[in-house]
Formats: structure tokens, sequence, C-alpha cells
DNA sequence: GATCCAATGTGAGAATTTGCACAGGATCAC
DNA sequence: GTGATCCTGTGCAAATTCTCACATTGGATC
């Protein structure tokens, strides 16, 4: 049974009663019906029809072929359905992916769209390792730094996120706020352990001398919780930091500081309207929190 | 979703994730699984496979035609070896018809025979009509008279069915038994109404004159319950006459009387295994009623 | 980091499939 | 019974599909 066409051509056959019937219900020629159904009983070794002057007649067998393949255009039927409405309707899963210091300023914007999508499923990965787009992993990634260059994804702008020093209320209250920076060598500071080409990370690098980080983590995320812990002072993304009351900015942001943000998805999902649907709202959403 | 091959390639290709793997299985080209794919997203719209130096990747709409066509790739094989089974096997229906004379001597057969096979279900049809093997109305027909000449039927010679006369013994006791043809002027008779050419029926109209066939019927059962009954003397099949204690045997068989009995099959079906077990069995139960 | 390997992708020829035209029956209606 | 119609079946030409060969591109491994 390694022919599916020709179960399809007997079962039109089997269920009109004549080659003439099925060939113009499949679109082909009635000779080709005819193939079809030859080849299909030789292979299976089994009569399916009885041929008569009036047309084909299903045996025992034929009938059987016509019970399972009816179910079976039934259900190719339904799919089909299914798959034209997905490529045109906001349905089923969207996979996000980014690192995890964006969470607090995209769990808002992935809630706002699923609202308007209710039959939308939100899967949003961050974790040690990058997701890949190649293998499906994630239909839209926010990628951060030097403009991604994999071949087969589609990769936007998406604008700089604002950073600015912040610390804690307590350390403020503890140690006084640094009037320039030369006054940050009596200062303590949040940094990244790792020397990350991150632009905030090199400019604290050479402003700040190294034994003034004293609180250094591996990821940004863990880095904020330092700054809201007052372990000193740090670089947090400015949308971030306004949704923490116990934060003081010390130094506004600058362009400088900021990498750019870049939207990637992959060729082959970007075009699909769910994947365009939401990048509008991402874009839309994304002005409140430019430099 | 017209072409049901492009869906059992891609569903090779999604359950393998590589389109050469797919393409090993299946037992064509790589092109060719290539192209299939492509057409397929073309006609439906959606992208199923998502391309990477690594194979395809399913997307959504991938994994959900893999189910699709993972339940299908299961119940073809299923039927595949059903339908393979059935043409070696004897299971399923034996549809056998014939003229409803013959129901008494042809039910142990038929009993017999599915008792040696289980897993048969037998439908005997008798009724006014001749059902029609070219419509697979019926596997195995018994046709009595001149052999029948239909175009795709396989006819077999099948011996004769040995007739005598018999009257009832409440028959007997009243009227007593013909010494001669000569006497049956003073007897009453059994017989067809309609004039058949039955070589039994030609012989009695010719040796009985008409007013002396008192019972008419238009079948030979019915002509069966008017000789047991007592309306008089009638030719009855011996292998039926024997089951009745209460008939006496008036005139022994004679060849000339017996009609040819033709065993009749349609071409197609003709080969299987059923057909044949049956005609086999048959064959050898039908040693016992001829003349 | 160079090399090997295993994938996908594409153009041209070959092979299979398909379509067409016509023949042959069988049934139905009148 | 006779014409009309509908169905199956087959030889031959056309068209589509498939195969083959080669290019290309990432990934893995040493």
């Amino acid at each position: 049974m390694d022919n599916w066409d020709e179960v399809r051509t007997a079962f039109q056959v089997a269920r009109l009663g004549t080659v003439s019937g099925a060939a113009e219900v499949l679109g082909v020629h009635h000779a080709t019906v005819i193939r079809h159904i030859d080849a299909l009983e030789t292979k299976l070794g089994v009569k399916l029809f009885q041929r008569h002057a009036r047309g084909y007649t299903a045996t025992e067998a034929g009938n059987d072929l016509l019970q399972v393949a009816q179910t079976t255009d039934d259900q190719f039927a339904q799919l089909s359905g299914r798959l034209k409405g997905r490529g045109s309707s906001v349905t089923g899963e969207l996979v996000v992916t980014s690192l995890a210091t964006f969470s607090p300023v995209l769990a808002p914007v992935l809630v706002g769209f699923r609202e308007e999508h209710p039959e939308l499923t939100v899967r949003y990965l961050t974790g040690d390792r990058l997701f890949r787009l190649e293998y499906g992993e994630a239909h839209v990634a926010i990628r951060a730094g030097a403009a991604p260059d994999q071949p087969d994804n589609v990769v936007q702008p998406f604008g700089h996120q604002a950073l600015a020093l912040y610390a804690s209320k307590r350390y403020v209250e503890r140690n006084g706020v640094p009037e320039n920076e030369a006054d940050f060598v009596n200062h303590s500071f949040v940094g990244h352990d790792a020397e990350t080409r991150a632009p905030f990370n090199l400019w604290l690098r050479e402003v700040v001398p190294l034994e003034n980080i004293v609180y250094r983590t591996l990821d940004n995320r863990s880095m904020q919780d330092g700054v809201t812990a007052g372990a000193g002072i740090g670089f947090l993304p400015c949308s971030v930091a306004e949704k923490f009351d116990d934060l003081v900015q010390i130094e506004p942001s600058r362009p400088e500081w900021s990498a750019p943000l870049w939207l990637v998805t992959h060729v082959d999902l970007h075009r699909t309207a769910k994947v365009q649907s939401f990048l509008t709202y991402l874009k839309r959403a994304a002005k409140d929190w430019e430099v």
C-alpha cells in the first residue's frame, strides 16, 4: 500500500460506482482511473471491484477500502481546512524567545497580544542557551548586540533599550550619590563578571576601577537583583527600573550605553499572518521603551 | 488536498526530519520529495517545514499533518493486511444463490462449509428474480437447464439432480399406485403451471393428459408442498424426498428427467481461495445426490 | 581552524504516467 | 426491435514527473 493516490482513486470508484464518474470527480481521464484500479488490485492480489457494463461495484474488499478511505478523506479535508486557516489566522502557538532581561517588559506585551487573540497560546522561552529559529524552536526572537547574520533569518532593527544607572534607596541613604564620574571611585558598583561586549559594560569597565565593581553576576537579571538589594550602583533598563519604587536613578540614560536590539524571525515564518501580526503589535508597544 | 501521495511524502519527512531519509524510505529520489513538499505547501499556503542545514523540522502545521497522516498510515497498513489476507484465506462473506428448490439439499452443505471455516458468514440468496453475478450480488450460483453463457462468468457442469416421481402415503392409501404409464390417466398429478423447458416437465406434459395435472404451481418448492400435502403424484429431487418419511416413490429416477446443473462464478472471483475452497467442498458433497 | 560529511537545492535528460480517440458492449426508452 | 446513450477498455502520442548529476551550504570532528 505504497501509493495513496491509487487508494484515493479506488475510493472514488467505490463511492460512485463508475469509472467515468470517479474520473470526473478526480479531474482525470477515465483511462487513468482504470489503470490505478488495476495496479492496486494487482499489488494487493485482491479484486476490489466487479466489472460490468453498468460500472464497477465494490466487492467485500472494495467496501472495506471504501470505509477506510472515507474516514481518510474526511480527515484530510478537516486537516486541509485547519492548515489553510492557520496560514491567515492568528491561532495555535506563538513561540517567542529573548534574553531573560526582557522578561519584565515583554511579559505585558505578550499578555496584551494574547488578549487580542484569545485562540493563541503564547510560549515565552528564556534560558541559558540561545534558542534557534532555524530549527523551529521559536517564531520570533529578540536579540541584542551586533546584528545577527544567520542566513535564513529575517532581521529587523528594533531600536535601543534605554539604560541608566540606578541604585536602591537603601544604598543611597548609606552612601549618597556620586557627584560626578570622578566620584565613582568612592562607590560600589554592580556589573557583569564576564567580559561581555555590551556597550554599557565596556563603559563601566573603562570608567570604574575594577575593584569598585564589588557585585558581579553572570546574567543581567541577577545584576538587577543585586542593585535592588542595595549591593551598589548598576545598569538597569529604564523600563524595568520604573516598576520599582525602591530605585533611584543615579545617571540618566545615554544613547551610547544601549546596545541595538534586533527582531529576528525565520524566513519561512516571517510572512505568516501570526508572526506579522505579532511584530506589528510588538513594534507599537516598543515605542514606549525606546531611548 | 487532492494529492494523497504528497501528503504521504510530507508525512515521512515530518516523521524522519530529513528529506534524504524520507526519500530512502519512500524509494524515490530526494529531489522528488522536495518537489512534493514545495507543491503541498504552495497549495495549502502554509509552511509545513522549516528548512535548515540539518534537515526539515515540522512547523505547527507540519506536526498537525504528521498526526493525521500517521493515523492514515496505520489504517492503510491494517487495511492492506486485511485485504491481502482476504485473498488467500476463507473469511468474510460467502454469497450463494440458487433456485429455491435446492435449499433443502444446499443448506447442509453450506452449514458444513461454514463449520470448516468459522470466520465465514454465509448468505444464501433465493428469490423470485435471478441474482446476478456480474453485479457482485453473489459469489457462486447454482443454475439448472441450458448452459449459461454470460460473458464474464465461469461455468462448470455440476452433474444432474436425480428426480423421481413421488406421492404422499395418504395419496397412495386413497388412490393406489399407477401400474404403468397408461394408468396415469387415472391419477392426479402435481406439475408446473408455466411451460418451463425443464425436461421432467416436458415429459410430464407429454405423458400425462393436461386435465390430470390437477395441482399446478409456479415454482418447484410449492410443487413439493403440493405433493407432500397429498395433491397427487409429482416430481421431487430424490435427495429432497429422502428427508420425508411420508413420501412414496412411484417411479425411480431416470436420467432423461433431470436437467443439467451448472456451477457459475464470476471470473473476477473465480480464482479467489474462498470461492475455490467452496467449489471443491460443494462438488465433493454433490457426489451424493447425483443421478 | 581545516577538512570531511551529510544535508538541501537545481538544471537536463529519461521514463513513467496521462490524455485522447475510438472500439465494443449493454441497457433503456419508445 | 431499434436507435440512443452510457459505460468500459486499449493503442498511441504528449506531457508531466522522476531520476541523475553536480553545486552548495552548514555542522561536526579531530
